[in-house]
DNA sequence: TCTGGGGTCCTAGGACCC
DNA sequence: TCTGGGGTCCTAGGACCC
C-alpha cells in the first residue's frame, strides 16, 4: 500500500426541518412551538419541528390522522409555500458557495460540500464556521456531517442532528465501526424498504454488519449500487461530489385535487393547466420534449369506488416545447384512458426525452416555428411579470374547482420586500 | 418431431432519494 | 370525508439483427 493517500474530505449541510425553519423566519411567534409543514392539497405533513416530533408525530404521515393531537397541543400548521423554501434554500446555497464552489446541490435543503483542501485537524471548526455563517446570513439552522465519503458524511450528519454543536466529523478517526454499529441498517444513504427487508433477511441489521460484510456476497446477492453503499461505507468513495449542474431528462408536473373530479372536461382542464406548467418550466430551461406521457388515477385509498389507474405516451413528431403542441397531444393521450364512471383523484403530465432546444435545427424548422417562439416567449415574460396563468389558453378552463386545498397558508411572498426579515448590527 | 447463440436497443416497472 | 410531488438509476424482458 501507498503510504501517500489522498483523503477526500465531504461535508453534507442539511437545514433542519427546512420548511418549518422557513415559516418560523417570518413568525417568530411560533419558534420554540410544535410546528408542521403540510404536501400540497394539505395532505400529510412533510416537515415538522422537534417539539412536534416529540408529540409522536410522523414523518409523512396524513394530517387527518394526526388532527387529534395537532389540535389538542396546539400545534401550529402550515399549507407549504414552495416559492418561498425555493427562494430561501437559494441563499442558504449561495452563503455556502462561499466556502468552496465545489458544491453539489443535492436537494432543497441539502449540499454536499468538498473541505479537501483543509488539514483534518481543522476540518470540524470549518464545519462550526459554515454552520454559523448560515445561521447568522439566512436565519437557518443546519446540522453538518464531514467524512470521507458521501455516505459516511450522511451517516456523519445523522449524528450531528442529535448533538447540540450541530456538527460532526468523522476524519481522523481510526476505527469507526462501533459509530456505525449504532446506525440501523434503513438509516443508511441508499438503503430503501426493499433492500432493509433483504439485508434482515440476511442478518444484517446495522452499517457495520454491511460494511463488513465481503465483497464477494455483497456483489453475488444484490446490485452494482448494494456493493457501492457497502464500499463508501469502507471510505472508498463511489459516489462522486457532482458540482456541475446537468440537465434534466425529464418533468413531471401532477397534482391531486382539490376534490374527486368525475367530469371529462374538468379533467382535460386540469391535464391542459398541467401541460402549460410543464412546458414553461423546459422553456425556461431552453429544452425540448421528445414525448408526453399523461397519466389518471383514482385514490389507492378508496377501494369501495374501483380504483382506475392508466397512463398514455405519446411521441411528437418533432421534439418541441411549444405549449399549443404539447396541449394538443396530451388530450389525445388523455382521451384514449379516461373512463366514465370513476371519482378521479389525480392526473399529471411527463415531459420525457428532453434534450438542448438549439441542437434542435431540423429540415422543418421554418418561418412559422419563429412565429410560435415568439409567441411563448411573449407568454413567459407576462406570466412572470404578472403571475402564472395571465395568459393561458381556451382549453385550460376558467373555474378550476379541480384546485389544491390550501388551507393554512402564511401567504408569505419573499419577492415582497416589506416582509423581509431585518438582521440588525449592534 | 427435432430449430443456435450472441449482440444491441428500447421500454416498463421497481427501488430509491428528498 | 380527508393519504404529496418531482426526480434518477437499474434491471428484466422483448424486439430485432446477423
Amino acid at each position: 500500500m501507498s503510504s501517500i493517500q489522498y483523503t477526500k474530505k465531504i461535508a453534507l449541510i442539511d437545514c433542519n426541518s427546512f420548511y418549518v425553519s422557513c415559516e418560523r423566519l417570518f413568525n417568530p411567534k411560533i419558534r420554540k412551538k410544535p410546528v408542521v409543514v403540510l404536501s400540497n392539497n394539505d395532505g400529510c405533513i412533510i416537515s415538522r419541528s422537534t417539539e412536534a416530533k416529540a408529540l409522536g408525530i410522523k414523518m409523512g404521515e396524513p394530517y387527518f390522522k394526526a388532527k387529534d393531537i395537532i389540535i389538542k397541543n396546539k400545534v401550529n400548521v402550515f399549507s407549504s409555500n414552495y416559492s418561498l423554501y425555493g427562494d430561501l434554500s437559494r441563499r442558504v446555497m449561495r452563503t455556502l458557495k462561499r466556502f468552496n464552489s465545489a458544491i453539489e446541490v443535492y436537494s432543497i435543503d441539502e449540499a454536499f460540500l468538498d473541505l479537501s483542501n483543509f488539514s483534518d485537524d481543522e476540518v470540524e471548526k470549518v464545519g462550526r464556521e459554515i454552520r454559523e455563517t448560515v445561521l447568522k446570513w439566512t436565519g437557518i439552522p443546519t446540522s453538518i456531517g464531514i467524512a470521507k465519503t458521501k455516505t459516511l458524511s450522511k451517516v456523519a450528519n445523522h449524528i450531528a442532528k442529535k448533538k447540540k454543536s450541530g456538527v460532526t466529523s468523522l476524519i481522523g478517526i481510526e476505527n469507526i465501526d462501533p459509530i456505525l454499529e449504532k446506525v440501523e441498517i434503513n438509516d443508511v444513504w441508499g438503503v430503501g424498504r426493499q433492500l432493509t427487508k433483504f439485508y434482515h433477511k440476511n442478518g444484517i441489521y446495522n452499517a457495520k454488519q454491511l460494511k463488513n460484510k465481503s465483497n464477494t456476497w455483497i456483489k453475488k446477492n444484490s446490485n452494482v449500487l448494494g456493493s457501492r453503499t457497502a464500499m463508501e461505507l469502507r471510505g472508498v468513495p463511489c459516489i462522486d461530489l457532482e458540482t456541475t449542474q446537468t440537465k434534466r431528462k425529464s418533468c413531471v408536473v401532477s397534482r391531486s385535487f382539490g376534490q374527486r373530479i368525475e367530469k371529462y372536461q374538468e379533467l382535460k382542464e386540469a391535464v391542459a393547466n398541467y401541460c402549460l406548467n410543464a412546458s414553461e418550466k423546459i422553456r425556461s430551461e431552453s429544452l425540448i420534449a421528445k414525448s408526453i406521457t399523461v397519466f389518471v388515477r383514482t385514490s389507492p385509498f378508496q377501494s369501495r369506488f374501483g380504483y382506475y389507474s392508466n397512463s398514455k405516451t405519446i411521441d411528437f413528431a418533432i421534439s418541441t416545447n411549444n405549449s399549443i403542441e404539447i396541449v394538443k397531444t396530451a388530450l389525445v393521450a388523455l382521451d384514449s384512458i379516461f373512463k366514465n364512471g370513476y371519482r378521479y383523484q389525480k392526473a399529471g403530465v411527463m415531459l420525457t426525452g428532453l434534450s438542448n432546444e438549439d441542437g434542435s435545427k431540423n429540415l422543418f424548422s421554418c418561418e412559422k416555428d419563429e412565429k410560435i417562439k415568439g409567441l411563448m416567449r411573449s407568454i413567459d415574460n407576462t406570466n412572470y411579470r404578472y403571475g402564472r396563468s395571465t395568459l393561458s389558453l381556451a382549453s385550460a378552463g376558467v373555474q378550476k374547482r379541480w384546485n389544491m386545498r390550501r388551507e393554512h397558508s402564511s401567504k408569505i411572498d419573499t419577492a415582497d420586500f416589506y416582509l423581509l426579515p431585518t438582521i440588525r448590527a449592534n
